[in-house]
DNA sequence: ATAGCCTTGAAA
DNA sequence: TTTCAAGGCTAT
C-alpha cells in the first residue's frame, strides 16, 4: 500500500458514500443515487431506524443497508433541506448558485495554489521507502470516528416548526421549499468548521469537497498529519515527570529557588522529552541512531522554541510565560533584572507568539511544523538524505494540504506560517547563544543533555 | 426502494 | 442562448 495524496481524488468523491459525483446536488458535490435518496426521503418524509448501534458505515457497496444512518450522513455532510422543494417545481435556479459558483471558484484558486508550491496531485509512486525496515503501513490508520449526534431523521419534528428559506421572496413562480427549523444548521459540518476556522464566506458550503470526508468534528485530516498526532507525548504526564525529576534534583543540588540554575534544569529536562519524543515518532525511528543524532544536533534548539512559543498559545496570558512545569512567570518580574540577551528574547519571543496567535496557528499545524523542524536538514554527512528529504516533502504537504482545508479562505496561511518559521529560526539561534552563555549555566553541572547538545554545536561548526 | 438517465426552466 | 441543478421516470 501507498500513501496516495488525497487531493484530487477526492474532489470527485461522494462525501456521503465515495462514489463519484455527478455535480451539485441540495447544498455540495454528491454522486447521482446520494441525491435521489435525499431527495426520496424528504420529499416523501420517510423515518428509518437503525438496526444497530447508529454509527454505520456508509461506503458505496454498504450505503442500501441502512438508510437511517445514511440519511444522517447527508445531513452531516451537509446536504440541504431547504433545497428539496415542496412544491415539486422543476427546472430552474435556486438560492444557491451563487454558493455553488464561489465554491467552484475557491476550488480552482486552491488547486492553481497547489501548483504554485510545485505539488501536483499525481504522486510519485515510491517517494516513501524507510531505508531498512518495513515500510509504514497506512492501511490501518481509521480517522472516522463516529459522532454521537442527535439529528432526528423525522423530518415531521423539523418541517413545519422553522422559517422558509425563501418567506422574503413574495414571488408565486418561485418554487416553494421546505420548511426547516434553523435546528438543523447547527448540525451542518459548516457550524462545526467556525470552531476552527473562518468559513463565513461561504456560508452552506462545508469543507468536504477540500479533501475528501468529513467527519463531524471537522474536516479529514491529512493520513500523516493523524499518525503525526499518535507521536505526542501526553503534556500532563511529561509534565508531572519533568516537576518530580526537579524536585529530586533541587533536593540534592541544594538550592531550591526558581533562578536561573532552575530554568536551566527545567530545559535540560524538556530536551529529554524532545528527544523522547522524537525517538519514538514516525519516520524517524526508522532512521539510523547515528542520523537520529545529526538531525536532532541540528534543531533541538527550534524544536525547544517552537515547544515554549506553542504553550504560550494553549494557556499564556499576555504579560506572563508558563513553563512544562505549569508555573506561571511574570514576564516583567523575569526581564527587568535580566540582561540585554534574556531581554530580546523575551521580547522576539513574544513577538512570535504573538504573530502564531494573528496567524491562528492551531494544534495540527504546530505538531506538523515540529516534523518538518526536524526533518529540515540542510545539514550533508545525513547517511539517508534521501529518506529525510522525502519525509521533509512529505510534512510539507500534509502541512499545506491541512491548511487549506481547514483555513479555506485563508489562502496565504502557509506561506505566513513558512515566515514564522524563520522567525522561529532567529529566535532559535538567539536562545542558543542565551543557553551558552554565562548568565545561565555558570553553576550547573556539565553532565546533562543541554551542555552535551551545546557542546556538540560548537564543535560542528 | 434504488440509481441511472431524462426533462425542465430560471438564472447567467 | 446556454447552463446545470432541480424533479421525473423506470428498469432492476
Amino acid at each position: 500500500y501507498q500513501y496516495t495524496y488525497p487531493f484530487d481524488a477526492d474532489l470527485d468523491m461522494c462525501p456521503v458514500c465515495g462514489d463519484t459525483v455527478s455535480g451539485y446536488h441540495y447544498g455540495l458535490l454528491t454522486c447521482e443515487s446520494c441525491k435521489g435518496f435525499f431527495k426520496r426521503t424528504v420529499q416523501n418524509n420517510k423515518s428509518y431506524t437503525c438496526s444497530e448501534s447508529q454509527d454505520c458505515r456508509i461506503d458505496k457497496t454498504q450505503r442500501k443497508r441502512c438508510p437511517f444512518c445514511r440519511f444522517q450522513k447527508c445531513l452531516r455532510v451537509g446536504m440541504r433541506l431547504e433545497a428539496v422543494r415542496a412544491d415539486r417545481m422543476r427546472g430552474g435556479r435556486n438560492r444557491f448558485g451563487p454558493m455553488y459558483k464561489r465554491h467552484r471558484a475557491l476550488k480552482q484558486q486552491k488547486n492553481a495554489l497547489l501548483q504554485s508550491h510545485g505539488l501536483k496531485a499525481e504522486y510519485t509512486p515510491d517517494l516513501i521507502s524507510p531505508p531498512t525496515r518495513t515500510p509504514f503501513n497506512f492501511t490501518n490508520i481509521n480517522i472516522n470516528t463516529t459522532p454521537s449526534d442527535t439529528i432526528t431523521s423525522d423530518l415531521h419534528t423539523q418541517t413545519h416548526s422553522g422559517y422558509s428559506f425563501y418567506q422574503n421572496e413574495p414571488r408565486h413562480e418561485s418554487p416553494q421549499y421546505y420548511h426547516v427549523s434553523p435546528l438543523g444548521a447547527l448540525y451542518s459540518p459548516v457550524h462545526a468548521m467556525a470552531v476552527i476556522g473562518d468559513c463565513s464566506g461561504i456560508p452552506g458550503i462545508p469543507q468536504a469537497q477540500c479533501s475528501g470526508s468529513f467527519s463531524a468534528q471537522g474536516p479529514a485530516l491529512p493520513h500523516l498529519l493523524v499518525e503525526f498526532l499518535r507521536c505526542e507525548l501526553d503534556e500532563l504526564q511529561v509534565r508531572s515527570k519533568i516537576i518530580g525529576r526537579l524536585e529530586q534534583m533541587q533536593g540534592e543540588g541544594g538550592s531550591g529557588g526558581y533562578g536561573a540554575t532552575h530554568m536551566y534544569l527545567m530545559v535540560d529536562q524538556m530536551l529529554f522529552y524532545i528527544v523522547e519524543w522524537a525517538r519514538g515518532s514516525v519516520f524517524f525511528k526508522e532512521l539510523k541512531v547515528s542520523d537520529q543524532m545529526k538531525l536532532l544536533h541540528h534543531c533541538w534548539c527550534e524544536l525547544l522554541v517552537l515547544d515554549m512559543v506553542s504553550r504560550q498559545l494553549q494557556h499564556g496570558r499576555q504579560g506572563s510565560l508558563v513553563l512544562v512545569t505549569g508555573q506561571e512567570v511574570d514576564l516583567p518580574a523575569l526581564v527587568s533584572p535580566a540582561g540585554p540577551l534574556l531581554r530580546t528574547l523575551v521580547q522576539k519571543g513574544q513577538d512570535l507568539v504573538e504573530s502564531f496567535r494573528k496567524l491562528q496557528v492551531d494544534r495540527n499545524e504546530v505538531v506538523c511544523f515540529k516534523f518538518l523542524i526536524l526533518f529540515n536538514t540542510d545539514v550533508k554527512h545525513v547517511e539517508n538524505q534521501s529518506f529525510v528529504e522525502n519525509v521533509k516533502e512529505q510534512v510539507h504537504r500534509a502541512l499545506l494540504e491541512y491548511t487549506l482545508c481547514a483555513y479555506p479562505q485563508f489562502l496565504d496561511k502557509f506561506d505566513k506560517l513558512l515566515l514564522c518559521w524563520s522567525d522561529l529560526c532567529a529566535l532559535s539561534t538567539l536562545a542558543e547563544e542565551y543557553l551558552c552563555s554565562k548568565d545561565i549555566c555558570g553553576e550547573v553541572p556539565c553532565n546533562n543533555l543541554l551542555n552535551e547538545l551545546l557542546h556538540a554545536k560548537h564543535h560542528s561548526m
